[in-house]
DNA sequence: CCATTCGGTCAACGGTCGTAGAATCAACGC
DNA sequence: GCGTTGATTCTACGACCGTTGACCGAATGG
């Protein structure tokens, strides 16, 4: 337990400060997007001056790139069901844990440009693994309709705050969900 | 065919005038968001000054008031089965049509505060038609599910501009859509 | 024909923002 | 110890925003 030096060195205390500025950062991203979030806001929340943040992140279009860099989150390959299922349980895990993470690149698609862009890059590779695991010709307009479910309900629980939604336990939500993930995913009887 | 006057009078020119400044604040708020849309943008873009726009509308909150007016969409009622047809119809018009109305509060609701209340607010009655229909005791997660998917899909293909789900037909998209509609409208066979 | 209304413009205000650069001060290498 | 580096702050600039109030000129109405 013992610290190996009650005063931080140098490059501790840079690096404990650009990790605050992150957590700051995405913080404020998540809850106001892009625009609403003054670099001064989050120099301010991370107990820095602006200045600092500027001089470690250079403008703040790159903190923002920073503070959103997501995960990719990594969806196991195998048949259409069992991506289904996959997607279903990963929705899951969304539902339950912090919102901060998503939400900050969710709330802030819709007011800085480059995001959508960069939240659609990010979430490109399971769209194609999502396409390529559905059999159907018109695979890659189902794994968009799939990613678009998920994305709506996210958005609504947390962004919209609908009721129902947010009281929902994640287990119910998904339990109400497989059924469209299974049509979607699978090409059930249907025509041709 | 004859215009009642080459002049146009007093009152007439006022009309024209605001309806080119909602004309334009709509578009602007639709591809810019709240907080990006400026009133000397919107003034510019209406061939105006930006002092007339706020002594028309008094304020940009309020603009945005009056340019983010929904119709309001009235759902028919009916058995669950019709209603989430009706949706699924009402989804397939809002595809197919201008997305500018929607579109300007969709991307806004992240930045205005009041937007997300307002479009929260503009989609209860509909919500509550579909909770009402719904045969289940959990009626009201499944119309909020609904929603979430209807809202997901516009704007995913509006805002995220998904190309598959871009280019796709608005008849694709419902067909694909519909066993979705049906399994979370109606209480398929289901434990319990 | 003249006074008044009113659509519309102009210039300016207070405020805030992103950003740059000088200034401060403690930690570091020699 | 001392010069140097680097983390951090301070101050300020320039741009832009929402909003205001004075102002102009043509239509209006008596």
């Amino acid at each position: 337990m013992a610290e190996p030096s009650a005063r931080p060195t140098r490059a501790q205390q840079r690096r404990q400060s650009e990790e605050r500025i992150l957590a700051a950062a995405r913080q404020t991203f998540a809850e106001l997007g892009y625009d609403r979030t003054t670099i001064r806001a989050v120099a301010s929340a991370a107990g820095v001056d602006a200045g600092l943040v500027m001089h470690y992140f250079g403008s703040k279009d790159l903190l923002f790139a920073r503070a959103a860099e997501v995960p990719a989150n990594e969806l196991p390959s195998g048949t259409s069901d069992e991506v289904a299922e996959a997607l279903l349980r990963s929705l899951g895990r969304r539902l339950a844990g912090e919102p901060t993470a998503s939400l900050a690149v969710l709330r802030s698609i819709l007011t800085n440009a480059d995001a959508a862009d960069r939240y659609r890059a990010a979430g490109e590779p399971q769209l194609n693994q999502l396409t390529e695991a559905i059999p159907t010709s018109d695979a890659g307009l189902r794994a968009s309709l799939l990613s678009a479910i998920v994305h709506g309900v996210i958005a609504e629980r947390y962004l919209l705050n609908l009721t129902h939604l947010a009281d929902a336990s994640p287990e119910q939500i998904i339990d109400l969900l497989r059924p469209c993930f299974q049509s979607l995913a699978t090409a059930p009887s249907a025509e041709q």
